[in-house]
DNA sequence: CGGGTTGTTGAGCATCCTCAACGCGGGTGG
DNA sequence: CCACCCGCGTTGAGGATGCTCAACAACCCG
């Protein structure tokens, strides 16, 4: 919640042109102009560690952020005190769009280990549609916000599946797809979140996924480690998921 | 998924200046040239009757749509023939934006009842910026974004509680407040949607939905009507929901 | 009026939650 | 360096909730 009203310690420094997730992130084809104008447009954020906040739900703001490295959880606050995990985020996914509505935050965003995040004003598009090529910010940014949604509709059908390791194999399935996408090896998932966070995001008790994770352990279909989870046989774990096109 | 293409019989008849949710919708807050350039964006639909399909999931997209008026429900097809109700859409809702990052719908878009809904080409966003105000839009555009954002986490939240009635008890107070914003009367909650298609969002099964209706009916708290459902006591759902700051 | 769709009710069973104990690992302090 | 503690994860037993299957009732439509 700090972190952004710092002195921007080297600002330019880590610009779109040369970001390694340039590809899959905003920047994805943009060039000339339109880059320059986006890497005028977004502030990189100081390196989270684990544990500390991006924002804070309920806080003032007129912007919205892109994952640029490492993992973040949002969380919501119930009136009730629980507190419910609403997802994870990986490089090149936009979070805080709730604050397009209301000004506010409506989750908070905490880094599960060394983070970062750029930060992308949306209050005044005035401003940013008045730079040269700020049109073409807008678009990255309208496709980001498909990819969200498309996330949301995954989730959305996941969540309602009423079996434990349906829920499970759909989380897993749809996460190696996204990392896919980044590039990264889908058969190794890092998953930097506590058991109890991924339990509460996938709607269960921390027994019930230790179990169904143990169940599949046991007969080859992941191999479950602390910090991740190596899928052995990923079409087994579709089959299962029995889910849409992803 | 035909009725988009028809020779636009009145297009700009019902122009948003004069449309009765514009305050809820994306004209909400613009005047002079804005509105004008909403209006020369926006391409209001025919009236779509009870099952018929605003657009289908696969169909190549280059837009997103708002609803103008009526109910419109979204749908996606597992790949293992299932199909999943991922939303129920009011007034001054967006629905349609995974076309953003794809260039094709995710899911079905039917309607409920008589309903229509306003096309808004998101594709060429330079076009739309020409526009002398088309600033305003796009601002107008992440607003809905931002309410859209809100609900996804109202519904993840709701989903992965395990309890059918506090699912029920959410999913109700969920709407009233949707539809009290929308300045309608919050206590009687119109549902044109089928019992299965209720159940089905909500993740759970057909009989469940309708014994806990039943409990919720018996006990005092609702009154339960094949079209729709009367808030008898509005403060025990919220508690029964235990919800965040719906 | 009759058929089909849609919603309600009932009985039995699988799954998951609750509560509780135990094992493991990392951190701290002696 | 080791012992201890505490957070985190795993395992177990019992009970509640919701799913499955099936019959029945209500409604809409032709």
């Amino acid at each position: 919640m700090i972190v952004q009203t710092s002195k921007a310690p080297a600002r330019r420094a880590p610009s779109c042109g040369h970001c390694p997730t340039r590809r899959h992130c905003l920047g994805a084809g943009l060039e000339g102009e339109c880059l320059r104008a986006l890497e005028d447009t977004v502030e990189p954020s100081a390196p989270l560690r684990r544990g500390e906040t991006l924002y804070q739900a309920g806080e003032a703001a007129d912007c919205c952020f892109v994952v640029r490295s490492g993992v973040f959880k949002t969380c919501v606050q119930s009136r009730d005190g629980q507190h419910h995990v609403s997802g994870f985020h990986y490089p090149g996914e936009v979070i805080g769009l709730s604050a397009c509505a209301s000004g506010r935050f409506l989750e908070s965003a905490v880094a599960l280990e060394t983070s970062t995040a750029c930060r992308l004003p949306v209050a005044d598009t005035s401003r940013l549609l008045a730079l040269p090529g700020g049109g073409g910010v807008v678009s990255s940014l309208l496709r980001l916000v498909g990819r969200a949604e498309r996330q949301h509709l995954d989730e959305h059908t996941n969540l309602s599946r009423n079996r434990a390791d349906q829920r499970i194999a759909g989380f897993l399935v749809n996460l190696a797809g996204r990392l896919n996408v980044l590039g990264r090896d889908s058969r190794w998932l890092p998953l930097p979140m506590s058991r109890t966070d991924l339990a509460n995001h996938l709607g269960m008790t921390l027994e019930c996924l230790s179990r169904v994770l143990g169940r599949l352990h046991r007969c080859g279909t992941i191999r479950a480690e602390r910090d991740g989870i190596a899928l052995l046989d990923p079409e087994r774990l579709r089959s299962l998921a029995g889910h849409l096109e992803s």
